[in-house]
DNA sequence: TATTGTTTCCGTATGGCCTACGGAAATGAG
DNA sequence: CTCATTTCCGTAGGCCATACGGAAACAATA
């Protein structure tokens, strides 16, 4: 499936689920059986188990032991109910770091990273066109908050600040990618990788790919690790180099 | 919807299509209406066309002038044909650069933004269990010779190697994941932001976020040019820092 | 208690998707 | 003309989001 929309209704009705601005109760009428909360909790443990894709109305509606039709009172539609996921999981991230920038930035990087682990579902929402709660907003003000800090002009901060949410978003999505196929195929990557054997016995061509066939006989691939732990070294690997050349840009 | 898987079928079948294995023509039998090229092609215009969503077997067919399930024939499912698909369009790249290390590693992110640019559904293509076809392979390839000759370790190429590509993969899907949402839901990110300027207005709250206040009245977000041309600077920003760190890790 | 207004619940229906199955149609060889 | 082989594709089953409209529950009022 392409990657999920983020609601494109009433920006009104969606933010003030986002920002649950209160109501208050209604004094008459018939009394819900579910709540905004319930839903997106509902919502984003299927996620976690199942993956986005499993995550469907009827889905969710069954976890809760309530008509499909019902949650379309509390939740204007399936992207609205995705952006309240994102945003409730981002909340989790609970940034309160001490320290130099980049100590703070690595921090934030760290905690989204663990949100992304915990919610690998995370992969598939675009942050393109984010959902604009709390959560988002708050770790937007705890990367610029840090960039600041740094000694970059206004500008080039907005300019690093771009980069390194990018960075950290896409490393952290395919850091989690492995896993959630894991999980939604019952396949390992390890034994995907493992059925691909033939490709290296019957298609890799050694003329071809003197680079590849150079840096295998030099033993580069001979890790210990496992796929995951490679995959973290990577992460903090670039993000130390990005936050390195950004450092030396300044001077 | 959730990425599109890669086909997990019979890797030996799907090799076979990816490296277009030649296969000696049937003496008997009915003559086909279609090829797997030409399947693969009239996918991939109409992913182009109206996105990875709107790409599915029926449409395909329909634009072929085919039934449906005559596509079975050629193609084992939905998921081999979006690697066939992926690997088609990463062979557009024709990487033939000469020049230092950087300029080389540079000419590969150009070139890969460019795939991107023009096939935006890759987004949504995971690259975590990759279709080992020409086009990937010929990628790989390019850059880790690139990386070789920068001087770093073999072990380092690879842990670089990782790096890089996830930047550049993540990058261009986040660049063009706006040109995609324009594309899919007929709005523009122009259009939609303006509609979130409710936002600003009505739950923007300057004292929770001074960092993001303080930038905004210093003028860092005053900028001239589209938000299309903003995010290819901040691509450009990112990788020419991330290979600066690189090449300061080495000394 | 009976009525009324309000709110929530949810069954049905529409139109989409992938693909297993099996028979029909086309083709070349004998 | 027969027949093996290959391709074509209609049907059907089981998913999905959600528009619509009526039924059910509840508080206030009469």
């Amino acid at each position: 499936m392409a990657a999920e929309r983020s609601g494109g209704g009433d920006p009104a009705r969606t933010l003030a689920l986002l920002w649950r601005t209160p109501q208050e109760p209604k004094p008459v009428g018939r009394k819900p059986k579910v709540s905004v909360d319930q839903i997106v909790t509902a919502a984003i443990a299927v996620a976690d188990r199942e993956g986005l894709g499993a995550m469907s109305m009827a889905r969710v509606a069954q976890e809760l032991a309530v008509g499909t039709m019902s949650l379309y009172t509390h939740v204007p539609g399936k992207g609205e109910l995705i952006d309240l996921m994102a945003d409730t999981v981002l909340q989790e991230r609970d940034l309160t770091a001490e320290g130099t920038w980049r100590e703070r930035v690595k921090h934030y990087a760290d905690r989204t990273r663990a949100v992304y682990q915990a919610h690998p579902w995370m992969r598939d929402v675009s942050m393109v066109r984010p959902p604009l709660g709390p959560g988002l907003m708050d770790g937007q003000e705890f990367v610029l908050a840090a960039l600041a800090d740094s000694g970059l002009e206004p500008r080039q901060v907005t300019v690093a600040h771009v980069a390194v949410e990018g960075f950290v978003h896409g490393a952290a999505a395919s850091e989690v990618d492995d896993q959630q196929l894991a999980a939604v195929t019952g396949e390992s990557g390890d034994s995907w990788w493992g059925a691909r054997q033939v490709f290296w016995d019957d298609y890799f061509d050694v003329e071809r790919y003197p680079a590849m066939t150079a840096l295998w006989n030099a033993g580069a691939y001979d890790t210990e690790g496992t796929l995951a732990d490679n995959m973290r070294s990577s992460f903090d690997y670039g993000l130390d180099k990005l936050l390195d050349g950004i450092e030396g840009g300044m001077r």
